[in-house]
DNA sequence: ATTTAAGTGTAACAGATGTTACACTTCAAC
DNA sequence: GTTGAAGTGTAACATCTGTTACACTTAAAT
């Protein structure tokens, strides 16, 4: 699920330095954050682009009923939520909240504009990031229309094997993960705890090993 | 949550007519098809844009469990799944399924570059799309990660009523709906009788009303 | 080394939802 | 009007998850 978006924002990020592909004339400001600081809330209006230069930061969604959705941590860098920026109710969907010191570029919607009839590539990058965002949505939604708990693990953990192989670090704790879940906490500590003890996963800390896939693959059905 | 794209997309659609804003050279083909046919499935690779220009489809997931999670029903004129055309990983993220006759306008993936960089109308109304869409789909995640059914209902009627007024018609069966919310069919059916038992709502046929928005706010806490 | 907060394991219980099954109603087709 | 299919209401029961509470472990801070 977590493609690495690394790259597909350097050009943009490097401006002012010697980001060819973009014009040394655009208007941006920068600003800067401290840690554990919410820096944009769910509703504010969204009326620029804004793209984390340094630092990191998490996003959640506060549901109706109060819950807490966490949908994912972003490390510099990284636009955010740029799909926001054009659709016709331009909120943030999220509370971005640092993780630690952080600084993030503003560059006003009307610049953006101009950049992107400037320069196709810029468009282009721009358009994909978006379209692996839309993914990433639809990628979380299909994990949260999953109804059991272990199955809901079973597809998050197969994810992490098929892209770094079956041992693998997990960098949440068990709270951010049943918040990533939608789930109690001691809920999936339990579901965690039948699974080590039916030898389907072992976990030390946040160390996880998946011995055999097909283990896991039967709990999706 | 269904706004309404009606109009977004009509300069492309009269393309061939006296579509002013688009090319007269632009390359692209027409295919028909029958009711209740298959015509993209889950998986299958997305390398042109598809406009659904006539009839109307619905869109749904399977998710790995093998259960059904209904996403929506597009109605002619609509792009299908654009997004999907410039994610790394390009392939359709559901099954698209006709409900009567229906006709699908492909324009191969260069032509819709070559159109972007020449018309900033059309790329904006694409990006605008793209970025209605997510917001969608965030919408779609807030409504799943309501844990419970009637919070769900709730949440989903209280939308009805800010577009429609507290009486209105909603185009599902019971069936249809507790694929929606991603709840088995019966369980739905019993929410529902609860909540008119306690008058919260009144149901005819299709038919709803709400007679009190904020005995249906009580269960989103 | 001590202290404290954060994180984890687990139990008991309540409540919600899924499953299965079946009767009943509505509607369209003939 | 009869028939059959689709849709709806509802019951009994099993299962799963959430809630609350508390002991225990680990990591960080002093």
């Amino acid at each position: 699920m977590n493609k690495n978006f690394d790259n597909e924002w350097k050009g943009l990020v490097m401006i002012g330095e010697e980001g060819d592909t973009l014009p040394p004339d655009l208007k941006y400001s920068i600003k800067s954050h401290k840690k554990n600081k919410i820096i944009f809330r769910q509703g504010d209006l969204c009326d620029a682009l804004y793209i984390l230069i340094s630092g990191s930061v998490k996003t959640e969604m506060i549901t109706e009923n109060g819950n807490l959705l966490g949908i994912e941590i972003i490390k510099a860098p990284r636009p955010l939520a740029p799909a926001f920026l054009f659709s016709d109710n331009n909120r943030f969907p999220v509370d971005v909240t640092t993780l630690e010191k952080a600084e993030v570029m503003r560059i006003p919607k009307d610049e953006v504009l101009r950049v992107m009839t400037l320069q196709p590539d810029f468009m282009l990058q721009f358009i994909t990031h978006n379209a692996n965002r839309t993914q990433f949505l639809t990628n979380r939604l299909q994990l949260l229309s999953i109804k059991t708990i272990k199955g809901k693990i079973a597809h998050f953990l197969l994810e992490q094997v098929s892209e770094h192989g079956n041992t693998f670090t997990i960098n949440r704790n068990q709270t951010e993960l049943a918040d990533f879940f939608g789930v109690a906490r001691p809920s999936l500590a339990r579901s965690l705890s039948e699974m080590i003890a039916e030898g389907i996963i072992e976990v030390n800390k946040k160390q996880y090993k998946v011995p055999d896939n097909k283990k896991l693959r039967d709990l999706l059905m």
